[in-house]
RNA sequence: GCGCCAGUGGCGGAAUGGUAGACGCGCUGGUCUUAGGAACCAGUGGGCAACCGUGGGGGUUCGAGUCCCUCCUGGCGCACCA
């Protein structure tokens, strides 16, 4: 039976072009896709459009046409230029997920989700990208700024839907244990974006109040040095204590600060009560409490955390010490015996966390609690071009999700997309409506989904793109995992993380066996190429500059030129390399070779003008030498060809493409040194077959016009006999260090070697006059000599 | 600051704890050619040599680029996460 395979390369956003990053991770994925096919495995390899998303909206206003124009002319100008790359490809499973026969069955899966628990609609303080008008999710906000834009985040109050990615915290975080087959660092990401701690959770009784303050902590055990509380400006307590007018001005003061970790703080005028002592400690908003994390409260112990100690001395607030350690060591995080703390005196630190968590659980104080950094995805998006949500509003503010006999609901075409704003929300024609069910008059959400949301199920819906449902539960059964995922560590968080939740959302709701989407994750590296600048700093192509008298000049201008280092391939540097004109000047065959020889492929690969031309001279190479007439051959030629399938073999296998390519070499050295020439003799076969998943090409012609095929048949087995090599050069060791090396048959006799070896002149001199005290042998491997 | 990864010739990079530098680029010399981004041959870690060499210093081992400790450097990620 053959198994199944399914090799997957992230799909692009049709930008309009593909370039050289693009190559390389399709290469390396058609490469995959090729030597499985030949194995003889049932391969999945599809292709498909990342199509809905800004640059849409932002290429409409600009060259005043239309997102879904320019997103299907796009579409089809790469696809064509992916055609003369001539990847191995379902073509039938094509996708683009701005099609209604894709996101309609995205609005399925929205309802779901919502039917499970896992979609809801709240106010949340969010994201605002000023730039691109509209919510980001906090996996998108990277430094504080917009991730495709930059822009300062503004943070603001809105009603926004949720996937409840937090269900799943800790299966997400669980789950990478098993995915062995993913880069570490990847896992590592996720890992600390899931930020699971474990501690507790106290109420603090608020003095004078029936309230209480919830505080997380990983640190119940100093809970006596505790000495004031802190909360965060969004906190609900402030806006108990403090008006409207008041709060603005603490924000605009914390916003005045220019140095990051400079602690301000402005008392509430209020208390709490210490849950142990009974004695009061001040509350205080402060610039330093982080509202998405915890409860948005802390208590500060200033004697064991940096933070704490530095508001109290700034504030002069009470420093009690409560681990055991110097006073100039102040604040002491590591650990010691706990002190000052009656309940808990003389215990280290675990235990006194066990020992004061049981008693806040006792006394209903407080409790055990594991706390997660990671907040829910909020999927609304204030833009037009991106998978409608299927709800509609009433006059009264209440909301109905459609039906899934009420979908799809269509992004009407007709709509004015000038300057900013959400053209949706001035469609009111698409936006009215009668409700079908109630009769009352209703609008649609204006809202669109994040376009994560599209890619987050992409390779589920390619198992059949015409199925009239999102998918055949069976045939994800059957067909998912995703083997081998490749794409750019870019999306380590973002898509992989939500790709993860959705998975796991749909296995709940529709009783699916599949727990990871992917089971082996490739990362590729990105590929570079030099830079140069004139002394005004303008950047300038590197194909317009020459050398003269060892000086660098810009062509035309003859200004002086610097050279820069080697970076990612970027418009604005002019360091591009545009992939239709490799491919015109150096063919199919020699780009996909360049793109795997240079470098590993999880690392940069640098682009350069003699590494595109040796892998061409390679291409060369290889059909001169298939041109000339047959030789006789021998054993060695045998045994150096199997030795090359079972070498690319493994190499393929392991992503060492970069190894595959040395492979190649090795086999034409080593033939063209000893004159030995295939031509038509079965060797051949087995040896293009081998090379078909690199150079599909040239492999093809060489085929049909030596052995007059069309196809291969399937990757040859490699013969272990011929495998095994039977005269060694054993190298031989004197305090193992290499003295020299002796030619013998595996399966050699120690004493017998031994013999020979004391024979040889250069050890010979070395052990004269020394007592020979233990000899090493590690059978056919080396013998090392041990002499007083 | 915390975490992860990595440091090997002029360069990109190879090496299940067992001959360090496979393979490629570049370079040197040569052959052929009207010509060369062509092809072919020879060489290419350092040192005249004994020997020395995988960022530095320790350690484990008969044996360390590989394992352990420590420091340094670089890259990436996270970053007031209580």
């Amino acid at each position: 039976m053959k198994s199944k395979n399914y090799i997957l390369e992230m799909f692009p956003y049709p930008s309009g072009n593909i370039h050289m990053g693009h190559v390389r991770n399709y290469v390396i994925g058609d490469i995959c896709a090729r030597y499985h096919k030949l194995k003889g495995d049932d391969v999945i390899h599809p292709m498909g459009w990342d199509a809905f998303g800004l640059p849409a909206e932002n290429a409409a206003i600009q060259f005043k046409t239309h997102p879904k124009d320019w997103t299907l002319e796009n579409i089809k100008n790469m696809k064509s230029q992916l055609k003369k790359l001539n990847l191995d490809l379902d073509w039938d499973r094509e996708l683009a997920t701005c099609n209604s026969d894709y996101y309609r069955y995205q609005q399925e899966l929205f309802i779901d989700l919502y039917n499970a628990g896992l979609a809801y609609k709240k106010d949340a303080l969010v994201n605002w990208d000023p730039i691109d008008q509209t919510v980001l999710a906090n996996e998108q906000v990277i430094d504080g700024k917009g991730w495709r834009t930059g822009a300062e985040v503004e943070k603001k109050n809105l009603s926004q839907w949720f996937f409840k990615i937090t269900h799943y915290a800790e299966e997400l975080l669980s789950g990478l244990e098993k995915l062995d087959l993913w880069p570490e660092k990847v896992k590592t990401m996720q890992k600390n974006w899931i930020g699971r701690s474990v501690g507790a959770e106290i109420k603090f009784k608020i003095a004078g109040k029936d309230n209480f303050l919830n505080i997380f902590t990983t640190r119940p055990d100093t809970i006596y040095g505790a000495t004031f509380i802190a909360v965060s400006i969004n906190h609900k307590i402030v806006r108990d204590c403090l008006g409207d007018s008041e709060i603005k001005k603490i924000k605009n003061e914390f916003d005045q600060i220019s140095d990051e970790k400079e602690k301000l703080g402005f008392s509430l005028k209020l208390n709490c009560i210490h849950p142990i002592l009974d004695k009061e400690i001040p509350i205080y908003v402060a610039n330093f409490v982080l509202d998405t994390y915890g409860e948005g409260a802390i208590f500060g112990c200033p004697a064991h955390d940096e933070r704490d100690y530095d508001f109290a001395k700034k504030y002069s607030l009470p420093i009690i010490k409560v681990i055991e350690c110097n006073d100039d060591e102040l604040p002491y995080i590591g650990n010691g015996k706990v002190i000052n703390s009656p309940m808990l005196n003389g215990f280290e630190k675990d235990e006194a966390i066990d020992k004061i968590t049981n008693y806040f659980k006792k006394t209903g104080i407080g409790s055990e609690k594991v706390n997660y950094k990671i907040r829910d995805w909020g999927v609304s998006r204030q833009r037009y071009w991106g998978c409608p949500i299927p709800v509609i509003y009433y006059e009264d503010g209440s909301y109905r999700v459609l039906d899934k006999s009420e979908l799809p609901v269509f992004l009407p075409y007709d709509v004015k997309l000038e300057g900013k704003g959400n053209a949706l929300l001035k469609n009111d024609e698409w936006r009215n409506i009668i409700c079908s069910k109630t009769k009352k008059p209703a609008f649609r959400e204006t809202d669109t989904l994040d376009t994560f949301v599209d890619s987050s199920w992409y390779y589920i819906r390619f198992l059949n793109n015409k199925l009239e449902k999102p998918f055949e539960p069976n045939n994800v059964n059957n067909f998912l995992p995703v083997d081998k995922y490749i794409g750019g560590i870019e999306h380590a968080i973002l898509h992989l993380l939500y790709s993860r939740f959705f998975m796991k959302a749909l296995r709940d709701i529709y009783k699916l066996k599949v727990d990871e989407p992917f089971k082996q994750l490739f990362t590729q590296g990105m590929i570079t190429h030099k830079t140069y600048k004139t002394q005004k700093n303008e950047w300038v192509m590197p194909k317009d500059v020459y050398l003269e008298n060892g000086n660098l000049y810009k062509l035309k201008t003859k200004e002086i030129v610097l050279e820069g280092p080697s970076e990612k391939m970027s418009k604005s540097k002019k360091n591009v390399i545009e992939p239709d004109e490799i491919l015109k000047e150096y063919g199919i065959d020699a780009t996909r070779i360049f793109m795997i020889s240079d470098s590993p492929p999880d690392r940069e690969l640098e682009w350069t003008e003699e590494g595109i031309q040796s892998s061409k001279n390679l291409t060369h190479r290889i059909v001169k030498y298939f041109s000339q007439e047959q030789s006789q051959i021998d054993q060695s030629t045998k045994k150096k060809v199997e030795k090359f399938i079972h070498d690319i073999e493994m190499n393929i296998l392991n992503f060492s493409l970069n190894k595959c390519v040395a492979d190649i070499y090795t086999l034409f050295n080593f033939l063209e040194r000893k004159k030995i020439y295939l031509y038509n003799h079965d060797l051949s076969k087995k040896i293009l077959t081998c090379l078909f998943p690199i150079m599909p090409n040239l492999s093809i012609s060489l085929n049909k016009s030596i052995f007059n095929a069309n196809d291969f048949d399937t990757w040859p087995i490699v013969d272990l006999e011929l495998l095994k090599e039977n005269e060694i050069r054993l190298p031989v060791q004197i305090q193992g260090k290499l003295v020299t090396t002796i030619d013998t048959l595996k399966g050699y006799k120690e004493n017998e070697i031994l013999k020979e070896i004391y024979k040889l002149d250069k050890i010979k001199n070395k052990i004269v006059n020394k007592k020979i005290v233990k000899v090493i042998n590690v059978q056919d491997k080396i013998i090392n000599i041990i002499t007083s």
